[in-house]
DNA sequence: ACATTTTTGTACCAATCAGTCCAAAATAAA
DNA sequence: TTTATTTTGGACTGATTGGTACAAAAATGT
């Protein structure tokens, strides 16, 4: 059943799995269900490892947590400097809002930032996770801010407010929109939101 | 030590609390710590009530919740129709804007609104709770809808676009700014999402 | 073949969870 | 004083929580 990871030189019995791999359905699991609804059988289960093999890899539930958070920033930001690349800073922006409509549509719900998810659910609760949670949104900060710089450059944005307050309203808004509509909103008060968001783009 | 709540009427052994008295003391804790983290025994501490006497007059723990968030949102209601009558309807929503930043300062944090916090945490896990939410939800949505119209007819607010795109608009920042904060934003973000928010109401 | 090293599977742990049960306590009515 | 009625305190339940212990399994090196 298990695969020869370790072909090459490492002594012992080979691991049957790879960190990386694992700790990506991890992150998949607690971007769905939260740090604490997710159980530690649950994510063994989705993990597709036992518990010795999880303990011998991770510290502990907060840890593999925290590698999640790291990784989720690590992923977002590649992920939206590749679009970028295809379809402009602006395009990507409006991409984000247009995706999470369609998430909405498609399944009846939307996940949100697993580090605003993450920021709610641990603030004032588990000390290190919030500084760390503090740190990788600021980075998101930072590549916002950069793409509304760069869509400024192109004139994608004529809006003459600077970079910082764009992209800090644009981000105050899509957060806001993904809590409006987890709180039940109307569809008319949605598509308001979404149209809100486009203006502040302009 | 028990004070004779039924001196009148009523037979048997008398209760030693108020049904209301305890409900205010369980939704101020489900208010701080959520639904899942307030664990019932932290409840029955806070509520100052022994578990017999908690389950032979709430039916459960969710459905504690569910009066609770009842009462929260006709609390809310009651000190907002208030609040206006003594600073009118634009200079009650500046201060709720006002208020969170003072919490913040005086706390070092914000517990936002206990409808939406919920909306985070139950939306699509109890079907039954996400309902409800969503109904207290546009109960103050209309709230806020009639208080700019109001506000519109003082002359308060001269923004030509309609009460209900402005109203949405300003919850949608307002709940986006608690979690902004929540996430870890810095001062200077905060600030520039405060004014976004007066500008919506100008 | 045998020793060494590492991982895996499983049994186990104490703590906590929401919720139940029932005898003791406290009152009113008789 | 006794009886009926209701609430209270606390022991108890079974399920689940995150985490540990340890022997069996699976590889390499000799």
């Amino acid at each position: 059943m298990q695969k020869k990871l370790n072909s090459k030189n490492s002594i012992g019995r080979p691991k049957t799995f790879e960190k990386n791999e694992v700790l990506k359905l991890a992150m998949q699991h607690f971007w769905e269900h939260g740090y604490t609804a997710s159980s530690l059988d649950d994510l063994l289960l989705v993990m597709g490892i036992k518990k010795s093999s999880f303990y011998s890899t991770f510290k502990s539930k907060k840890e593999l947590f925290s590698n999640c958070l790291a990784l989720y920033r690590k992923e977002s930001l590649d992920y939206l400097e590749l679009t970028k690349k295809e379809i402009g800073p602006k395009g990507t922006m409006l991409f984000l809002t247009t995706n999470t409509i369609e998430e909405l549509r498609n399944t009846g719900k939307v996940k949100g930032c697993l580090l605003v998810n993450s920021g709610k659910e641990c603030y004032n609760k588990y000390e290190d996770l919030s500084h760390q949670i503090t740190v990788e949104f600021n980075f998101m900060q930072k590549l916002f801010i950069g793409f509304v710089e760069e869509a400024k450059e192109l004139g994608e944005i004529t809006n003459p407010k600077e970079a910082k307050i764009i992209a800090g309203r644009y981000m105050n808004t899509l957060n806001g929109l993904i809590i409006t509509i987890q709180a039940g909103a109307t569809q008319e008060l949605i598509d308001d939101v979404v149209e809100s968001l486009k203006e502040i783009l302009e």
